[in-house]
DNA sequence: TATATAGTGGACTGATCGGTTCACAAAATG
DNA sequence: CATTTTGTGAACCGATCAGTCCACTATATA
């Protein structure tokens, strides 16, 4: 049986894929952040690209999920949407999170070649849906008089600058802090 | 004196960048596109990164800066903003387009290891500013009676609209095209 | 204890990386 | 024509890349 937890091994090589990306995170650097050696990642994971999706996975797990996860209960709470927001604003200004220096690894890989493989453009495309979706729910939520058209609108709206914030927090954290205090600001409307 | 013109070489240097991203540009391909030696391009360019430095400068000049100036005008039409968006919307049609399938340099970069190089994310932090600054100029335009706060707050989404729409456009065309038309949606009421 | 199975570390592969060097070519200057 | 200057292509550099292989270890089963 492994010796090693595939779970820890995953979240440290997630660490990794988040701040440098799939091209240029190198099998040392995988190996020295996971504690493991090549051939374990190899036997474990098959090779870098199976690595990486399982880095996705536990992405969308374990830090997408649980902030989104209050806008896709059954009963969505009328302040659950505030909520994410404050929630993401103050992740983002937390100067040393993987967060704030590293924006999203989703959103990083976008940009990159990587992105030309289906599943993973499936997979960013999909939480862009999502992303829309949970915000749609909570602005249903804030604002039950709201029309379809509008909610819609606004989901759009809210989840673009959820991937604005996101894509500029690597590069200009108060841009990025500025973009999401927008959102708060249309809630309040 | 040189035999190769120096605009032509960069702006083919400028399509593999926007492609693959700094990182995973190699020099034989940029060899290939620019038709160009090494040694050449050494003595032209200094390295790799000069190259790309020359890359970006020509990517605001020909590429961003052509199609902010309605905005940026000493006088800005009521109907530039729309014309902004229609004529970006129209590029992201264009299903061969640099812009359609590959997004936008300078956001790529964002997501990538050179954007802790701080020129390049000085670049973006730039960009990003002078979108919000003329698409701010086009909302005042288009709605003169708007007052200054909520003019900030609509330029904030409609820049944020931008990068979300040309983070997308590399995955997923249609959600890029029903971001700017979400935009132009904005621009009615 | 003997055997089979699963996990691991390190050495190695061929390919490719960015960058440098150098000898030659072409043009300009005297 | 001789010399100098500038530009260029190709070979080369050490480093690093992802991936493979194999001998060895540790555990599990019998």
């Amino acid at each position: 049986m492994q010796t090693f937890d595939t779970d820890d091994a995953v979240r440290s090589a997630r660490a990794v894929f988040w701040e440098r990306g799939y091209e240029e995170a190198s099998l040392p650097e995988l190996e020295r952040a996971t504690g493991l050696s090549r051939s374990s990642i190899y036997h474990a994971f098959g090779n870098k690209r199976g690595l990486f999706d399982a880095a996705v996975a536990s992405y969308l797990r374990e830090i997408i999920h649980p902030r989104l996860q209050p806008l896709e209960a059954a009963k969505v709470a009328p302040d659950a949407l505030t909520n994410y927001f404050t929630g993401l604003s103050e992740a983002l200004s937390q100067p040393d999170s993987l967060q704030s220096h590293s924006g999203c690894l989703l959103l990083n890989a976008a940009g990159a070649p990587i992105s030309n493989e289906t599943a993973v453009s499936q997979a960013i495309a999909g939480y862009r849906e999502e992303l829309k979706s949970a915000l749609g729910r909570g602005a249903a939520a804030l604002h039950p008089e709201m029309d379809d058209g509008a909610r819609l609108q606004l989901a759009t709206v809210l989840s673009s600058l959820v991937i604005a914030a996101m894509t500029l927090s690597r590069i200009d954290s108060a841009q990025a802090l500025a973009t999401l205090d927008t959102a708060l600001a249309l809630l309040q409307d």
